[in-house]
Order: C-alpha cells, then structure tokens, then sequence
DNA sequence: CACACGTGGGT
DNA sequence: TACCCAAGTGT
C-alpha cells in the first residue's frame, strides 16, 4: 500500500484491510473482486491484484508464512528491490540496504550535495549498502532513519535544514543548498488521461451493485469512446475486469 | 532505461 | 489555480 502512496493515507486501509484478512492463507481465499472493492480508492489497483496474488504465493510455496529471504521476497508479485529489504530489514531484523524515495533525497543531498535525487537506479542500493553500518540492530535503525529523515526533515518542497541531524556533514547544505536542477521524469498529466479513464471504468465496476453490468452502460459520455475502450480493454488484460458477451464485472 | 500505472492532499 | 509529490513495480 505504501508504495507510492502517503502514510497517512495508507493507515486507515491498512486497518481495514487486516481486520479482514489478518494473514496471507486468509487473503488467499478471498475472491478479486473483494480484494479490489476493498483496495477502494488507494490508487494503483493492479496493487491490489499482486497482494492478493501474493498472498496466493505465500500460502502455496511458503506455508502461508511472508519468507525471509530477500531473493524468495523478490519472485512475489508486486515486491520489488524496496518492498523485498523493508521486510527482510524491518520485520525479520537482517542486514540490506532499504532505499525508498525519501532515502534516495537525503542521499543526494548530503552525500552529493545535489538538491534532488538523480533517476532512480541499483547504484542507490550500492550507496547505501556502503554507508550501512556492520551491526543488523544499526542497519536496521539506520536504514529507518534516512527514510525518516526525508519523511519529516529533509523533505522534497521545504527542507528544514535548521533542525537537521546531519547539518554538519551535509554536501548540499554545505555548498549553500544549491539549485542543481532536476533530472527526474516529469509526471505525465492526469487530466484527459489512459489513467483517468481506467480509473473512472474501475470506479463504476467497484460500485456496480448488480454486477456484471452491460458494457454499453460504462461510461457512455465518457469524452473520448477509443480511449473508454482502451480503457475496459487494459483492464480486462491486467486482470482487473472480466468480460462476459455484452456483460462487463470485477474479476469473479 | 523509459514509460505506464491512481488518487488526493499540500503549496 | 495549477502544479508538485507520494515507504515503487513490471514491462
């Protein structure tokens, strides 16, 4: 949930979410549409299709137990280089670098003395891994304390660099918090977007009590009907949609 | 490596 | 009001 997603809108459905489904093997035997009305409007709903896909895998290869192993984490759906060290660091307690966007802008400032992150790249885990300390107990706190930092100090719009723990040694803060530029990727707009019309196709399906629903009610003034189309069409192949003739519904 | 992929709060 | 930005991943 967290990825890409602020805390403070993760927590309450993280909440909700565990109520209902505490462990992988319980998650596992929900249906797709549940686990996608349940996601509701997190956002990145494919999200919820590869926890729940996870929580599959987690049952069949693992006996219902999240693995500790970074490699075994990795093959799950949905877990990539962050998510895959957060929970071999945060909840089994071992050693690896954990890197998350809020990690990657206090590395760039105070080591590269950049103002913001370059692209993110595997070099940022080999930054990190060579800064982290030897004990697993350090590495651990010091891994939740640059994402910390970048969470509340050293923050992407207003650093505070006042009250920063690192103002003595930071590069950037050094060289007088120079503007250095910004190689990252602008975001794409979302207005009149592939996305927004996914999105808006997902939202009737969530809400579609009956479901299925007749293809030719979805959205029919929807701005642009090729891109309504291309929208149901994508859906239906990342398995979030399921079509029926002339009927359209969440995954049964 | 670049790009697609949601949604809503902050400035 | 228009942006910017968010505990990334898969292709």
């Amino acid at each position: 949930m967290l990825q890409q997603t602020p805390v403070t809108r993760v927590i309450p459905h993280l909440e909700a979410w565990l109520d209902r489904w505490p462990t992988p093997p319980v998650m596992a035997a929900a249906s797709t549409a549940d686990v996608v009305r349940q996601w509701a409007n997190l956002g990145y709903p494919r999200r919820a299709l590869w926890l729940h896909r996870a929580a599959v895998e987690v049952t069949a290869r693992h006996g219902g137990v999240v693995p500790r192993d970074v490699d075994a984490l990795l093959a799950l759906s949905g877990i990539g280089d962050y998510t895959a060290r957060a929970v071999a660091v945060f909840a089994y307690g071992d050693r690896h670098p954990v890197v998350d966007t809020n990690t990657r802008r206090v590395l760039a400032r105070a080591v590269e003395g950049r103002a913001q992150p370059s692209p993110p790249s595997r070099r940022d885990l080999t930054l990190m891994e060579s800064l982290l300390p030897a004990d697993d107990v350090d590495a651990a706190a010091f891994n939740a304390g640059a994402m910390e930092l970048g969470a509340t100090v050293c923050t992407a719009r207003s650093p505070r660099c006042e009250i920063c723990p690192l103002a003595g040694t930071c590069a950037w803060l050094a060289a007088g918090r120079p503007d250095t530029g910004d190689a990252r990727r602008r975001q794409a707009t979302y207005e009149g977007s592939d996305r927004q019309a996914r999105g808006a196709v997902l939202r009737l399906l969530r809400d579609a009590t009956p479901a299925p629903v007749p293809l030719d009610t979805v959205l029919p003034d929807w701005p642009d009907a090729q891109q309504r189309d291309r929208a149901i069409d994508s859906l239906i192949a990342d398995g979030l949609a399921e079509a029926d003739g002339e009927w359209i519904s969440l995954p049964r």
